[in-house]
DNA sequence: GGTGCTGTCCTAACCACAGTCAAGT
DNA sequence: CTACTTGACTGTGGTTAGGACAGCA
């Protein structure tokens, strides 16, 4: 049938189709049959008969959707292709140090627990048990049924001992709990219920007025640091397409704005690169650079701005109470949305104003900090900017 | 087990200045 | 109402001090 690296039955970018149905994306490839299959196929094409139900099948890549996954990255939740996986976690030292293992062939009919040859748990299952982390993790988001759920448990004994530290979350990730409320560092940044006092930052609105402080509260480091390049949850970059989307429940499909689609960058998961990405890679630097154009006139703005000086940490509904009134079913879609978000991460830097960088750059430094222009170098500046000033323009003769 | 030392890792702060915005004239 | 001025503020990158942590004696 159809060679892995034939995509055509594909457009040129975008998940690869099922080769039966021809209508749903692929989840699988199958190696017996060479061919791709939606989960609904899969589950009719290897549950005919025995001898199908051995076939040989691995997820898709979650990030291309093109190719078999060959590894799954725990700390993404999401199976790879090995090129996915080396363009992704070669991004940056952070990324590079997520733990990933291989995925192993899948057997047995699809809707039972799927093991390897020797029977021990491989492919889904090890998904299956991401997932149930996931699950838990996000579920503690959610902020729901703490009386219930084993994750209110599980977070009670997290600040049983952190009461005093929260300098612990920078590099254990626990997350602390005040008064009732979790300020998790990633809550903010995956879920809508932050999503609301987020919204309008700094996608929206390069006034975000140092959104650090906004959730400065919880003590956890986001790993966003201006220099580290470890990505940027409170300043830096916050495009996981949450914010501006207002009280949406389910996964939304967003739109670039006033930017081209760009299928190359696999910074993020790219199959969710045209919700996410109001940045562009202009550089040969693997950072996404904001056009400044761009950044006010894509506004989308749930909340008005502010007060200079403020934090508006409670502007939304109290997190609680949004919390209490999801039904089952927005519990599901939210964890759906975190999950998702989860897999669209980057890390990378975005740069929103590139023309600060070329000024930062070329700025003479001692010991690393800015250091004021002498004449001397002002006039140096002068004579190498004239003549691309004038390449472009009409000739601007220099002054001596 | 508790304490102190050492090495490693990580983060926040610092700096100057072009560009932006809001308020005032 | 429009145009202009002024001051406050933001964001940019490389370096470093200092805190946190792990490992060892």
């Amino acid at each position: 049938m159809l060679d892995e690296d034939t995509n055509t039955n594909t457009t040129s970018w975008g998940p690869r189709v099922c080769d039966t149905c021809r209508s749903a994306p692929c989840a699988v490839f199958c190696r017996a049959d060479s061919a791709y299959l939606c989960a609904s196929c899969d589950a009719r094409v290897h549950a005919a008969n025995t001898l199908a139900s051995r076939h040989e099948r691995v997820w898709v890549c979650e990030a291309c959707e093109r190719a078999p996954a060959a590894f799954l990255c725990k700390a993404d939740a999401a199976s790879l292709c090995s090129s996915c996986d080396a363009d992704i976690h070669s991004a940056n030292p952070l990324a590079s140090r997520h733990q990933r293992v291989p995925i192993g062939p899948m057997y047995g009919p699809p809707s039972g627990p799927l093991n390897g040859p020797n029977g021990e748990l491989v492919g889904m299952v090890e998904d299956e048990e991401d997932e149930d982390d996931d699950e838990e993790e996000a579920a503690s988001w959610l902020l729901l049924n703490n009386t219930n759920t084993t994750t209110a448990a599980a977070a009670t004994n997290h600040n049983n001992s952190n009461s005093s530290n929260n300098n612990q979350n920078h590099h254990h990730h626990q997350q602390s709990n005040n008064n009732g409320f979790l300020f998790g560092g990633e809550v903010d940044e995956y879920l809508d219920l932050v999503d609301c006092n987020s919204c309008g930052d700094d996608d929206n609105n390069h006034h975000n007025n140092n959104n650090n402080n906004q959730f400065a509260v919880d003590g956890v480091d986001h790993h966003y640091g201006q220099q580290q390049q470890y990505g940027g949850g409170g300043g830096g970059q916050r495009s996981y397409g949450g914010g501006g989307v207002g009280d949406s429940v389910v996964p939304v499909q967003h739109f670039q704005l006033g930017l081209e689609f760009e299928p190359s960058n696999k910074a993020g998961y790219n199959n969710y690169s045209a919700s996410i990405s109001q940045s562009v890679s202009v550089s040969s630097m693997e950072v996404g650079v904001v056009p400044e154009s761009s950044i006010s006139n894509g506004s989308i703005i749930c909340h008005s701005r502010p007060p200079k000086g403020t934090i508006d940490l409670f502007s939304g509904p109290p997190m609680q109470m949004a919390a209490s009134h999801l039904t089952p079913m927005d519990r599901e879609a939210r964890v759906l949305r975190y999950r998702e978000k989860k897999k669209t991460r980057k890390f990378e830097k975005t740069i929103r104003y590139a023309s600060r960088k070329a000024y930062a750059e070329t700025r003479p430094r001692i010991k690393g900090r800015f250091a004021k222009r002498t004449d001397v170098e002002a006039e140096v500046d002068q004579m190498f900017s004239t003549p691309l000033m004038t390449e472009v323009g009409y000739g601007i003769v220099p002054s001596f």
